[in-house]
RNA sequence: CGGGGUGUAGCGCAGUUGGUAGCGCACCGCGUUUGGGACGCGGGGGUCGUCGGUUCGAGUCCGACCACCCCGACCA
């Protein structure tokens, strides 16, 4: 049940989105330490993105496997960067019934190790290559610092390993699976994410270059929601994933390693979000269209419901997401409330007056008009009951690119291009800087010192065709970068 | 792991010089209501974060511990 007010988006965004994550019945925070319970609402959404993502892979030429939550201890010493970057994050098991284990057992914080040990063994001939495996599953890291969806301990994700016979191929695949987050962020969740590549600074523990999917919350702040890896040989060598060539020639594999988590939902609630509460893209949202019966009386509840009840099978026939609140004992009023709270696209509202004149209320939640008066000001019209199925598709259309369309107008009202370094330290303030960088760790270093914001990533689209200078030292730089605080 | 804050009913809070726990919302029942957060009447629910100390007596005073949140160093 939905409570009273938010704290205001300008008050605290912080406070805005833990209330929201609670109230909207997301997620709610567990009894043990960093970890989150995500509640039905919360994973219905999540199983709409899995959906979505699942579909690309599949389309891509990925399967699906399952590989084991426990990892023995001593495969992640074999690879040294891979090693030095998660241990101070990993969970280990110590004892197994009711025993000291012989090795110790690491709660996978990804899972590159097992799997390449396993690819190793699959893996002999150039002809049982590339091999394209994904898994959906949880994740352990133990972070100092939690936050809902965006930061605990445990978290969901897919993580997909491909192992290729050429550097080429590797490659190619890490920017493939690049172009899908990008274009599931973009096209699903409606959130304009930025493509690019990580600084050697922010790169994957173990990785010869990771590639992101960055995006700019309502707060300016930075996200990064997708990650693509290309680990080199690194594992392959680490986990004698090789094979033999068309030549007869022993080689090792080119491996990489992709993954999205539940992050993204934190994503999706800081892109769209307002101070009503929860709004989600229509491609993704758990219920698309909420339908609000009205009557006073008996009387009017007869001639009501079964209008209702057409209108829902019509609609669910079409396949949109619909749900009735039945609930009785609740004003109208507050229905709304609690459904924009929880960020439903479309209300329908069906009373007395819309059996009589064979039409219906619809409310867009990307624009809450609150004054039926007013029916210009707001996003509440009345249409027809015929080809209602129609009408209420091609709404949640238009409200799905009217989200893309707002969220990427606040993205780019972010990026400013500074003049000189005083000038950036000044934006990174409020907005990202999109400046030339020579790619030296000093100079990024610096910035961070200066002002807690760290490079996003090098885009791979937008450069401009002409060399630059360095924002922090002046030397000669070929490529701009963002600078940006994250989360 | 440092700094700050908070722990009293599901949630938000009050609780005086120490005297045996209360308010609002939510919840349950009945009735009236219902097109932008309804109302009346009745009801249930608390070892006051934990442990110890002071005291005839502790939600209140003292000490320790624990948990969580917020702000900083690491990360998807």
């Amino acid at each position: 049940m939905a409570e009273e007010k938010l704290s205001t988006r300008a008050e605290n965004f912080s406070e805005w989105y833990n209330e929201l994550v609670l109230k909207a019945e997301l997620a709610d925070y567990s009894p043990v330490r960093g970890c989150m319970v995500v509640r039905p609402y919360g994973w219905t959404l999540w199983e709409n993105i899995q959906q979505a993502l699942d579909k690309r892979f599949k389309d891509t030429g990925h399967v699906n496997a399952a590989f084991p939550l426990f990892i023995p201890m001593s495969f992640f010493e074999k690879e040294k960067e891979h090693v030095e970057g998660f241990a101070p994050e990993l969970a280990v098991v110590t004892h197994g019934g009711g025993e000291k284990l012989e090795e110790p057992l690491v709660v996978r914080p990804t899972s590159e190790t097992i799997i390449g040990y396993m690819y190793s063994k699959w893996i002999k001939s150039w002809r049982d290559l590339p091999v394209l495996i994904n898994q959906w599953g949880n994740v352990v890291r133990w972070e100092l610092r939690t936050k809902l969806f965006l930061r605990t301990t445990e978290f969901y994700w897919q993580e997909g390993h491909t192992a290729h016979a050429t550097e080429q191929e590797a490659r190619e695949e890490t920017l493939r699976m690049l172009d899908v987050y990008a274009d599931f962020a973009i096209n699903e969740a409606a959130v304009p994410v930025l493509k690019g590549i990580k600084s050697e600074t922010e790169k994957f523990a173990g990785a010869v270059m990771s590639t992101t999917i960055e995006a700019i919350m309502q707060d300016a702040r930075a996200l990064q929601s997708g990650t693509s890896h290309y680990l080199g040989q690194n594992f392959a060598k680490a986990f004698n994933i090789q094979f033999t060539d068309q030549n007869n020639e022993l080689q090792y594999c080119h491996t990489t390693s992709w993954g999205l988590s539940t992050r993204m939902i934190g994503a999706i609630i800081m892109t769209h979000g307002d101070d009503q509460g929860l709004i989600l893209p229509p491609r993704l949202a758990p219920i698309q269209v909420v339908m609000i019966p009205i009557f006073k009386n008996d009387a009017e509840k007869a001639a009501v419901q079964p209008v209702v009840n057409r209108i829902w099978q019509e609609l669910k026939a079409a396949g949109i997401r619909v749900k009735v609140d039945e609930r009785e004992g609740l004003t109208p009023g507050f229905k709304y409330n609690d459904w924009e709270m929880r960020g439903v696209p479309l209300r329908m509202e069906i009373g007395p007056k819309d059996v009589e004149k064979n039409s219906v209320a619809l409310a867009r939640r990307d624009k809450p008009g609150r004054d039926p008066q007013k029916p210009g000001a707001g996003g509440k019209s009345f249409v027809s009951q015929e080809n209602l199925a129609a009408s209420v598709s091609g709404m949640l259309v238009t409200i799905q690119a009217a989200l893309l369309e707002r969220a990427t107008a606040m993205r780019d009202s972010h990026i400013r291009d500074p003049k000189n370094y005083e000038e950036l330290k000044q934006v990174v303030q409020n907005d990202w800087a999109f400046s030339y960088w020579c790619e030296s760790k000093a100079c990024e270093a610096k910035v961070k010192e200066d002002t807690k914001a760290s490079t996003r990533c090098i885009p791979l689209e937008g450069q401009p065709d002409h060399a630059g200078t360095c924002i922090v030292c002046g030397k000669p730089a070929t490529r701009k970068v963002y600078f940006a605080k994250s989360y």
